[in-house]
DNA sequence: CGCTTCAATGACATCGCTAACATTGATGGG
DNA sequence: CCCATCAATGTTAGCGATGTCATTGAAGCG
């Protein structure tokens, strides 16, 4: 059923119907009440790819993302895709993994779609990628950004300014004695590196460090324990890149009756339920996945509608000083 | 940029940049040389709104989910964008929640992209909604879905045979007073009913349910242990909807102290990866969400592929019996 | 009363691509 | 040597909507 077919119905023409589902306004009422009583009762959906071919406006919104299997990302997209449906548009996932592998050709499938605007979780590693959405004129929000690239739109904060206020946080709280306990992806590796530098400002070194691939797990947390509790001195304080990292830490240490924090101070990152419902409750830091996720949402809309927003959002990202440091 | 651009420089129509892109077999090998390369040089990237229009093939995938939040949905729905995203298509997302509001709205302007297929996790609720999808005479699989409800395709299991076994298992394994902790969505009530059922059929009854609006969170798992130890005997067990709400009881119950299994059994189900990080580890029902979220994709990739495929496929629900039954 | 103005509607071309059919020229069999 | 055949490429006409400009008629005004 095409949009004629609803025309000849009504007896008006297309573009009147086109009107009506877009434009109400401009109609008369009782033209407007007879074409969409049409539309109901011949249960008319209009083709939103002929509309977008026509009015170059595809009403979509590309997401790529490294994986929603992680809640962070999970809940950050949850956030945004509502914000979005809610404007009006579709969106389009894209799962990129945390390789570059594949990036470029990703993308460029995606553009095809003639997306709106684009959100990229992270940044992006090939350069064949970056001068794709350079051409394709389009806003692009970054977000869990990395300082060093520059996207168009930016909503996020410093990983490194992250990493060194934990280090700061957990000297001023008297730990002398640091580890890390981190997956390898890149914003990770921006927050360790950060941390490394607070430690240093105060004349303090890591003591040990152990890294891992994304995405992080309970169970690789748990297994860190044992070498974690080799190589670090008694009382000493260990920084992970995720919640979940940090609770299976404690979970290993509730099972082999290591004083937490007592024996081993810990600090995670995420701010996830999981931390929240542990015993003790998880010190960590908070990002708001769905504030951020929100904010890119919105960013977007306000930049499709033509206004003028600023370039840079930050989101507060906090330590939340609870039971295990 | 177009097509006939790309053609103009490489000296050929526009049909044959097209055939170059999408059916190369056709095309005399240095004709193809040629084209690609033009595309290469000028970095074309084929509009795939217009493409859609013209072939009446999207490529495109609408994917409805409550929520991606929800762990065991975020699995799925990955492993399902994997395997179409290797497959030449893109996932469109829609989020549904938990309640049918709007699901009509939702499900008619996803279908206005003129999708080819259709994810459906649980029921389609209301009928309008229900008449638009079989108007879209496109492949729907429905997965995690309710018995009742039959859509085009199914993947998935008997939420009510899960519930039944469960109440064998804990039968056989000598328990005799029993609680539920549950979530209140369609799917989860269905094996409440199931393990009811099970229950009856020994001659026991349930002792204490509790239900909550999805989704289920650990904290409300927490909460949950201090009324069900006061309603249910000494040595019971409680069947939970989400390992989550089984996990935030193990906390809790480790926190006052209550011996798990010996005072209190607990079943989750989801065999997320938190409850085998736990200790003890939990007893859980296993429904592998990254086979059905495969599956699911390939069902569809096959239906539109033109191959006959069976209308059913169930996915194997077993009990993992670990350390807290 | 004639002219402007504006609200309401319509006609037509177009968006960028591909399906369907047409054409071309080389190949090979009788 | 002619003609059928087939591989390789081209021509034309849409796909189903909307942008743009045109048209209509009623209202307002001096």
């Amino acid at each position: 059923m095409r949009i004629t077919d609803v025309a000849a119905a009504a007896g008006v023409s297309a573009i009147t119907v086109s009107r009506a589902l877009n434009a109400p306004e401009l109609l008369s009422k009782a033209t407007l009440r007879r074409v969409l009583s049409a539309v109901e009762r011949m249960g008319y959906v209009p083709n939103l790819t002929a509309g977008a071919l026509s009015s170059r406006r595809s009403r979509m919104i590309v997401a790529i993302v490294p994986t929603i299997a992680s809640p962070m990302y999970a809940e950050t997209l949850q956030a945004f895709t509502d914000v979005l449906s809610q404007a009006g548009y579709h969106v389009v996932l894209g799962l990129g993994g945390f390789d570059g592998r594949d990036e470029e050709q990703l993308i460029t499938t995606l553009l095809g779609r003639q997306p709106e605007g684009l959100l990229l979780v992270g940044a992006v590693q090939s350069t064949g990628a970056r001068r794709r959405l350079a051409e394709a004129m389009i806003p692009v929000v970054q977000i869990w950004g990395d300082a060093s690239t520059a996207a168009d739109l930016q909503v996020g904060f410093s990983h490194a300014s992250v990493g060194e206020a934990v280090a700061n946080h957990l000297c001023d709280r008297g730990y002398r004695a640091f580890g890390v306990v981190s997956s390898d992806d890149p914003r990770a590796l921006e927050r360790l590196e950060g941390f490394r530098r607070g430690l240093q400002r105060r004349g303090l070194l890591l003591a040990t460090q152990r890294l891992m691939p994304p995405p992080s797990t309970l169970m690789e947390g748990r297994a860190a324990l044992e070498p974690l509790l080799r190589d670090l001195p008694r009382h000493g304080a260990v920084f992970c890149s995720s919640d979940l990292l940090a609770a299976g830490l404690l979970i290993e240490a509730g099972v082999r009756g290591v004083r937490i924090p007592g024996e081993l101070a810990i600090c995670g990152f995420g701010d996830l339920e999981i931390g929240r419902a542990m015993e003790p409750a998880l010190t960590t830091v908070s990002v708001d996945g769905t504030e951020m996720g929100q904010l890119a949402a919105r960013c977007l809309v306000d930049r499709l509608a033509g206004n003028r927003i600023p370039r840079r959002l930050s989101v507060p990202a906090e330590i939340i000083q609870r039971g295990t440091t």
